[in-house]
DNA sequence: CACTGTGAATGCATTCACAGCG
DNA sequence: CGCTGTGAATGCATTCACAGTG
């Protein structure tokens, strides 16, 4: 188990979540049984691909039937470990997007929750979001050891990200998501994940290559 | 230069644009000249992968001394398609997470301007939100088209995110950054990117292992 | 029969390592 | 020198193709 946990390729463990997402769709409609061909079709991933993904998790499938759907699911969550638990997150940075992370109830569903948040307003501080009061940033670091945070998202300005990732992880946090802009230094003990939507936005323009340009007006 | 654009990399294009965004950083601190193994450094790359992803747009380095920040910077620009020119962009529900990508100035700095705005709740047509006038749903489409939309960022429900999806395909878009949960099926002719932060926590989950795990409290 | 699970083959992406250049 | 640009080598990820199974 432990070591089957490393030998997952990066690509297949994202693909992972997709499925048990999907599985449990496809339980909530009553489906019992799931061949790869019917689940690569839901995903836009190839019959091959899903049998290699999930060959990673172990034999779950029956020949001739596909996979037990509440069976693979279950094995899925415990893998992905989302099954009976818990993770503890903090949010750094609670201004337009911060807040809409806090609100979106999807992650709590999953078991992810909010336990701190802080900001660098003091106009913030001590106001409560979504049943979570805002603290001041220089406590991150105590608050997010107090509260065993395990996940960090830093939805703060570019500048300043560094030194509130430096904080989460004085703070004992190991995993982050990075909304800023910008790169930021982990030790290799640290586990990262940059969500950047303006190289999201520059790789789909160079990908529309130059049809249909219009001048930018000068200023 | 067109068959260029296509035999770059995927990977190396999304790095493209970290390389542009750098690049303006040293521009505005007066560096004229970088080598790869210091623009690597910045952004956590070796400087092979760097000498490599730059070789794809042209051979603007001089031996010995490295690569001219602005010359650099600008051959960039125009491999990305976002130099003296404005990307139109529409986005699909205007929630908590959809008004704070409209207020979000980062994107219009690199060319990228929220034209068309719409949501399904009819309280909030009408508004204006960071000078756009939010539309009806059912307008999307033609919206998309009379103002020659050419990205489309959906930040609506899942139940919702195909049927929208349709819409701005219809309307002519053809490149789409999806930030809902699902599987959206698009004709090969469109690029889709997919942004999905449970995604991102449930690997980071993964990673995180079996440590410290807490009992999630029975309801 | 309809399916899985997986070696083997292929296709990409990254890294190595070095000739060549100012 | 110090550095680029790039063939060649390596390392991953995906796809093929089929033996094996209930």
């Amino acid at each position: 188990m432990k070591s089957l946990r490393h030998s997952i390729p990066e690509a297949s463990v994202e693909r992972l979540s997709l499925y048990a997402r999907e599985l449990g769709r496809l339980d909530r409609q009553g489906v019992a049984f799931i061949s790869s061909k019917r689940l690569g079709e839901a995903l836009g991933l190839t019959d091959a691909q899903v049998r290699r993904d999930l060959s990673y998790v172990g034999q779950f499938g029956k020949s001739g039937r596909g996979y037990e759907v509440q069976r693979l699911q279950t094995a899925l969550s415990r893998t992905l470990g989302i099954e009976g638990r818990v993770w503890s997150v903090a949010l750094a940075g609670v201004g337009n997007l911060g807040s809409a992370l806090l609100a979106y109830r999807g992650f709590q569903e999953r078991g992810f929750v909010f336990r701190v948040a802080v900001d660098s307003d003091p106009a913030k501080v001590g106001q409560v979001v979504q049943g979570v009061t805002i603290a001041p940033s220089h406590q991150l670091s105590e608050l997010a050891r107090r509260h065993q945070v395990h996940i960090g998202i830093l939805t703060v300005p570019s500048e300043t990200a560094q030194r509130v990732c430096d904080q989460l992880i004085a703070g004992g946090v190991r995993a982050i998501v990075n909304f800023a802009p910008a790169h930021l230094d982990v030790p290799a003990s640290v586990r990262l994940r940059n969500m950047d939507l303006a190289i999201e936005l520059e790789a789909l323009a160079f990908y529309l290559g130059t049809e249909q340009p219009r001048r930018r007006p000068t200023p």
